[in-house]
DNA sequence: GCCAACGTTGGC
DNA sequence: GCCAACGTTGGC
């Protein structure tokens, strides 16, 4: 069992959309980073652990709790010349991008990205060091039974 | 294989 | 809108 921490734009795919999703589910479409692509591809397990991290908006920072879903597959975004995903270096038989599928747990209490950064618990995560720009990372569980047992307000 | 130029991310 | 940081691209 491992864990995780995955950014989506609320604007794009929020905690919202995804909790009025069919199942509670969503395909993490649109990840167009190898590393990142990697964990997805390689890292993941079904049943992980998912902070679900609202990026590039008002107030950056975890809006809930969820979990992988599924194994990998093919983005479908990569052949679709109209998505803005497209990837015309992709085919059908050598897919590049692959995703899984995230289920929600449960919403939660924003916790801020400030939040994250005041506690000294926290001082690790990939997600606070400078200039970290990877859309998926993983947790460790210290940091995940930190900000599950004693961020989250009940 | 190097590396400069360029593009993207994402908080502020 | 700015800009630091980093990934990717492409010429050599």
């Amino acid at each position: 069992m491992q864990y995780w921490l995955m950014k989506s734009e609320p604007g794009e795919v929020s905690i919202d959309d995804a909790l009025s999703a069919p199942k509670q589910t969503v395909p993490w479409f649109g990840v167009r980073n190898y590393q990142a692509r990697n964990f997805m591809r390689d890292g993941m397990r079904v049943g992980d652990g998912v902070l679900f991290y609202h990026s590039s908006c008002e107030e950056p920072g975890i809006a809930g709790i969820a979990e992988v879903a599924g194994t990998p597959y093919p983005d479908d975004t990569q052949f679709d010349k109209r998505s803005k995903y497209y990837d015309a270096k992709a085919t059908r038989e050598e897919p590049r991008w692959m995703m899984v599928d995230v289920r929600i747990v449960k919403k939660i209490p924003l916790v801020s990205l400030a939040a994250l950064r005041e506690a000294p618990e926290l001082a690790d995560m990939q997600i606070l060091k400078r200039g970290n720009r990877l859309s998926i990372t993983p947790v460790s569980p210290a940091e995940w039974r930190f900000i599950t047992q004693k961020l989250i307000k009940k």
